[in-house]
DNA sequence: TAATCATATTAGTGAATACTAATATGAAAT
DNA sequence: ATTTCATATTAGTATTCACTAATATGATTA
């Protein structure tokens, strides 16, 4: 009973859509960190973050490796960093209209 | 009290990360579609089309034009469909994986 | 102007998701 | 081997979101 593609491709995509999880993605951009810096960092919940960490994993964008006691995150590869960038480049172009719209629903 | 840039731009890649969503950006991937079109496509509710094309406006990622009593949407410009096919590219690299990823949360 | 057609909006409900607090795991240091 | 430190997991709750059904708007046609 298949998750197929867009099932898939949305799942992904959610990886991205959450504030938390996008701050966390500023934090690794430029290599790896553990997790108590990123809650550091962030001023975050440790038991949130690593929740986030999991979904970010689960969807592919970021790796861990474990080395003694720490475990250090990174984005999967330089794809992602790319997607990221492209957000950006995107979004300066319509921020202000999408700031404004306050659909009831979304 | 603001929407910083982070609350915005979860919010536009929220408009992506839905498969009816996903969807309709598919279909009118090459030439704008009225409503009815779309709804006819992809064999939806009306309501709920119209409420996902809501959103995707307000998310900056499609834009429509009206004609008489027909209104038209495409996608807002190059860049979004760029998106569209970047997105593609790295999915395929870590479909399976993702596929797979049960995380209880997310 | 009444009826029809295309689309949008509203209200209500159930499901998915993000959060906090508490507890568990597993590696390192004592 | 016990304690400590870094991280993960679980449970519970509140919020957000997607869906359906019903109604409203606004343009066109009769």
């Amino acid at each position: 009973m298949g998750q197929n593609y867009l099932d898939v491709k949305a799942k992904f995509i959610r990886g991205f859509s959450d504030k938390t999880r996008l701050q966390i993605l500023e934090c690794i951009k430029n290599g790896e960190k553990t997790v108590s810096q990123i809650v550091e960092e962030l001023q975050g919940n440790q038991s949130n973050i690593s929740q986030h960490l999991a979904c970010l994993k689960g969807c592919g964008i970021i790796v861990g490796r474990q080395e003694g006691k720490y475990i250090y995150y990174s984005l999967r590869n330089e794809k992602i960093k790319e997607m990221l960038e492209l957000f950006d480049e995107v979004l300066n172009q319509v921020q202000t209209e999408v700031a404004q719209c306050d659909s009831h629903l979304y």
